[in-house]
DNA sequence: GCCAACGTTGGC
DNA sequence: GCCAACGTTGGC
C-alpha cells in the first residue's frame, strides 16, 4: 500500500467538484509529465493519495482520496478539442493514462502550505521541496499519517 | 504579473 | 549528444 499526493488547480477541477460527482468518483486525466505518469502506472487499488489544491486562493491539502481505478490510457490526449490533446499521441501510442479515484474524506479545512512547512517531521515532505513541480508524487506512510491527524 | 525552476524542443 | 531558446508550473 502506497500514498501519494495529486496535484489539482480547484478552478479547474477541486475537491468541492469531486464530492458532487456520482458515487464521488472520477477519472484523473490530463497528467502530462513522464514521471508524474510513471507514478500513476504504479498506483494500486485501495492506495491513498491527498488531494492537493495549486494555484488557488487558499493552497494546500484538501482531503483525502483512494485509488480505485488502474492507469488506463488517457483518452484527452487524443482529443483534439481538448485542453489535454497531445499532437503526438496516437490510439496506438498513446503514452498518457488516467487512474480513478474515489472520496475518502474532505478536510474541514484545508491544510495549507504554510501549515504544512511548519510541521514537525513534514520537512522532507516532495511538495515543500523547492522547485518541486511534479503534479503526482508519492508521499511517506509517516507524513501522510500526520497530515491526516491533523486535519482531525 | 513576476519569476525561479524545471521540462521540452530543435538546430547544429 | 549538446545546449540555447522556449514553454510550463506554481508560489508569491
Amino acid at each position: 500500500m502506497n500514498y501519494w499526493l495529486m496535484k489539482s488547480e480547484p478552478d479547474v477541477f477541486s475537491i468541492d467538484h469531486l464530492a458532487a460527482l456520482p458515487g464521488k468518483k472520477s477519472s484523473w486525466e490530463g497528467v502530462r509529465n513522464y514521471q508524474a505518469r510513471n507514478f500513476m502506472k504504479q498506483m494500486q487499488i485501495g492506495d491513498q493519495a491527498f488531494f492537493y489544491h495549486s494555484s488557488a486562493d487558499v493552497i494546500g491539502i484538501a482531503g483525502i482520496v483512494r485509488i480505485t481505478g488502474l492507469a488506463e490510457p488517457d483518452l484527452f490526449a487524443l482529443d483534439k478539442k481538448s485542453d489535454y490533446h497531445d499532437p503526438k499521441a496516437t490510439k496506438d501510442k498513446n503514452p498518457w493514462v488516467s487512474v480513478t479515484v474515489t472520496l475518502v474524506r474532505k478536510f474541514k479545512k484545508v491544510i495549507t502550505l504554510a501549515e504544512l512547512r511548519e510541521t514537525k517531521g513534514l520537512e522532507k515532505m516532495l511538495v515543500l521541496q523547492r522547485g518541486m513541480r511534479l503534479s503526482v508524487h508519492p508521499v511517506t506512510e509517516k507524513e501522510f499519517k500526520i497530515v491526516s491527524e491533523m486535519a482531525k
